[in-house]
DNA sequence: TCTTGACTTCAAGTTGACTTGAAGTCTTAC
DNA sequence: GTAAGACTTCAAGTCAACTTGAAGTCAAGA
């Protein structure tokens, strides 16, 4: 017979909201927007307080990390979804998960040391122009971040 | 006797906005909105047109390379009130304030390059746990960028 | 003459990631 | 018995960086 209902002795003790935005840091108010966006799920108490397992901890580190990184709940949504759903998620198929954000940070990074070249020659030059100066004129726009005109980021290309 | 009117012969040519767009690859609403938030003037002609003087382009262009690093229209604004605002600014002003993003690049570039050493040791050991693993545990959160919770941004600290 | 294109202003809409507020339930402490 | 604290839902607000839309001006070309 299977359970339905949250029989203590069986299954691990279950978070509050409270309990898990102390733990991650998180507002509570995050939270269930998070849980609105499908990223991450509760069961519910009879009060009909919501109750989070255990793993919802490291699941919005994970949301919390990919975010450092530079990717949209969107894409951490997607890249959550690649987990299994039925069993809590194992050390290796996190590190699974995790292992797809090498090249992007890769490649942010050198998007960035790029420019951070490009600008030690143009201050050594000192030429900044729009014309001959690299820094200005970039072609690895799609590897760019932070805020911006929307074509530049790489998110959709302009019409 | 100051000249107030535009006699083309004195001055260099002006441009208009839809030139100043073509050039930048800026639309021209983005040019009326960097206007309105003092990042760019211009002057008007008879035809209550605006007429930008040509090193609005350099301009523009550093408002997208500093964009590209990482700094709001704000930080931008600021950064662009260094430069003189009598005279146009010479290389040298331009590399001075370029210079200014050194090290904001330098701690954006170390930030993600510490998560990619973190991710790498996580991967490799399988751990991810959110007491032991570092990934998790982020102490440089002001250095982080992109979307996500904005006390993490540090842009401002929480209450 | 009329249309097209480039420009003007001003208000309102968009997206992402949330927060805030109002109104209500439930439990625990005094 | 009542007040505080933790939770609930749902709607609306916020912020950055723009875009879109409406309504109008002006000059050039067919």
């Amino acid at each position: 017979m299977k359970s339905r209902a949250l029989s203590p002795n069986v299954v691990a003790k279950r978070l509050t909201i409270g309990e898990v935005a102390r733990r991650t840091g998180v507002a509570t108010s995050a939270l269930r927007f998070y849980e609105d966006k499908g990223l991450i799920t509760s069961e519910r108490a009879d009060t009909g307080h919501r109750r989070y397992r255990r793993d919802t901890i490291r699941r919005v580190s994970f949301i919390l990390t990919a975010q450092r990184i530079g990717l949209t709940l969107d894409q951490i949504a997607r890249a959550l979804e690649q987990l299994p759903s039925r069993r809590t998620p194992s050390r290796r198929d996190w590190t699974t998960v995790a292992a797809n954000w090498r090249p992007l940070l890769d490649e942010r990074i050198n998007a960035l040391t790029q420019l951070r070249d490009r600008l030690d020659g143009c201050i050594g030059c000192g030429c900044l122009s729009l014309d001959t100066c690299a820094l200005h004129n970039p072609d690895d726009t799609a590897a760019t971040n932070g805020p911006g005109p929307r074509y530049l980021l790489g998110d959709s290309t302009p019409a």
